[in-house]
DNA sequence: CCGTATTTGTTCGTATGTATT
DNA sequence: CAATACATACGAACAAATACG
């Protein structure tokens, strides 16, 4: 009938949360003073903060305590770019834009592959599967955090008609969408994004730093980029953990002024167009 | 150095689930069984099972035993609609998509509501804190599942110069952008959507029937509506279960056979435009 | 650098409650 | 009603991480 009392613990611990009792970065308690507090056993008091913990409310350091989460200023990718005017290409705009709100963004080197197709791979880029093609894989930074994964497959037809550079293992300032332009006279038309919150896999884990009980999701968007034939150019998987990142999507004419969308908490945010190509 | 040894059963029935050892729907040991296959303890078994719960690989169903998930079948929400060409106004495109696919969409009758304007909602229709607002919200399902909570947001003074039946708890047919539209010649001419992911409350809990531990996410969207005057319209509030839905953004022009997005499980999926005003 | 106290993490055992078949 | 299976709760012990003198 009534909660279990793990529940009516954490109830009171979020009730003091979310009523500001406890600030973000505050301690909680430990865990054995909520024992006494609440007239329960060690493990019943674990099991109440681990129902917090779920909800992304606080978060436990061995050795000293629990504490009240801080929440992370918040990234905002533009999914939707201006396909008709010239740049279509995300890559520098990207940069320009991270840097204007006085955030430090950092692009190692990418890690360019050749490998065949798997099956989702090839059906988005019309091709058989297990054919050839070209991946660029990039990790992306802001302020010294990994904030997205991006991987970009190209047919390697591209290369063989000579867009060599794909296969290099260098950033290509002009982003790829210019130089394909410019090399093969291949114009990016538009673009199909497909969004999706799933778990994080273990590399992700990793990359990202999440905790590694899998509460904190990413979100994925995957980009099939086309031109002017309607033929397939390239496709861009990219991984953002949710905790980070909110996405914006434009369409129609919009006042100018229109900026940053009111953020989730009460720190600033900043905007940049989606870096989708690596 | 060695993973506790809650992880590394979880690790090695999680391989089995990936290996397809285990199919969706496979009932998985019970407790009692695992514990002696494993020599561990009850407790250290379920925190084995927890761990899986926590990813969503697996439910328990007390009295039962436990289960490989099944995934559910995902729909696909379209962000951009054409602005440019007449239907801004995607109620009724959602519904006739949706019932293309041959899912039964549904959508009670919207409760109406005059309320104050809190900050977020002031500063996105550019009106003063605490002025008045119609809110129109609306539940939405499909095949008798709730697939998406929304509010609309627009200004009282709408309702002032004529707009009357944004006022009634009912259905407009036509949409209320069409509404707006011909009653005070107020022409739709873009929108801006931002996108986060964040934990469900609890009235989405219950409206979703999702696990109460919180560990399933619901994407909110946030639409913008501005008239040609670069006035914002209306402001959209949806919240989706991100177990159950996929998002599409389509930029610039596209070959006309771009249909689904390869999904993320073998079952098929669904497209529609998204019912963004309520 | 070392040792000690504090705090959370892991693992066991046991008992009882609740839901399903 | 009984058997089965998961849920909650208690107690205990030791390990591991951290802070501090």
């Amino acid at each position: 009938m009534v909660d279990p009392m793990y529940r009516q613990i954490a109830e009171d611990l979020r009730r003091q949360i979310e009523a500001g009792e406890l600030a973000p970065g505050a301690q909680l308690r430990t865990e054995l003073e909520l024992r006494e507090k609440y007239n329960a056993s060690r493990n019943t008091v674990r099991d109440a903060v681990k129902w917090l913990i779920t909800r992304g409310m606080v978060e436990t350091r061995p050795g000293q305590g629990t504490y009240v989460v801080q929440k992370i200023s918040p990234f905002v990718t533009t999914l939707t770019g201006d396909a008709a005017s010239g740049g279509n290409d995300e890559g520098p705009v990207y940069a320009s834009e991270v840097k204007a709100m006085r955030r430090k963004p950092e692009a190692p080197a990418p890690r360019v592959e050749i490998q065949q197709a798997d099956s989702d791979t090839a059906g988005a880029l019309q091709v058989p599967e297990g054919s050839m093609v070209v991946s660029r894989h990039q990790r992306r930074l802001i302020d010294q955090t990994p904030w997205s994964l991006q991987t970009s497959f190209y047919p390697m037809k591209l290369v063989e008609r000579g867009a060599t550079r794909l296969m290099q293992a260098d950033d290509i300032k002009e982003g790829t969408a210019a130089y394909l332009a410019r090399t093969l006279q291949i114009k990016q038309a538009g673009w199909r994004d497909t969004i999706i919150v799933r778990a994080p896999d273990g590399d992700e884990t990793r990359s990202f730093k999440l905790p590694d009980d899998g509460r904190i999701s990413v979100v994925e968007t995957r980009r099939t980029a086309y031109d002017d034939q309607g033929l397939p150019i390239r496709l861009t998987v990219s991984v953002y953990p949710a905790d980070r990142n909110q996405f914006a999507v434009n369409v129609g004419d919009l006042p100018s002024q229109v900026a940053d969308p009111p953020s989730a908490d009460e720190s600033g945010s900043s905007t940049a167009e989606a870096g989708q190509d690596a």
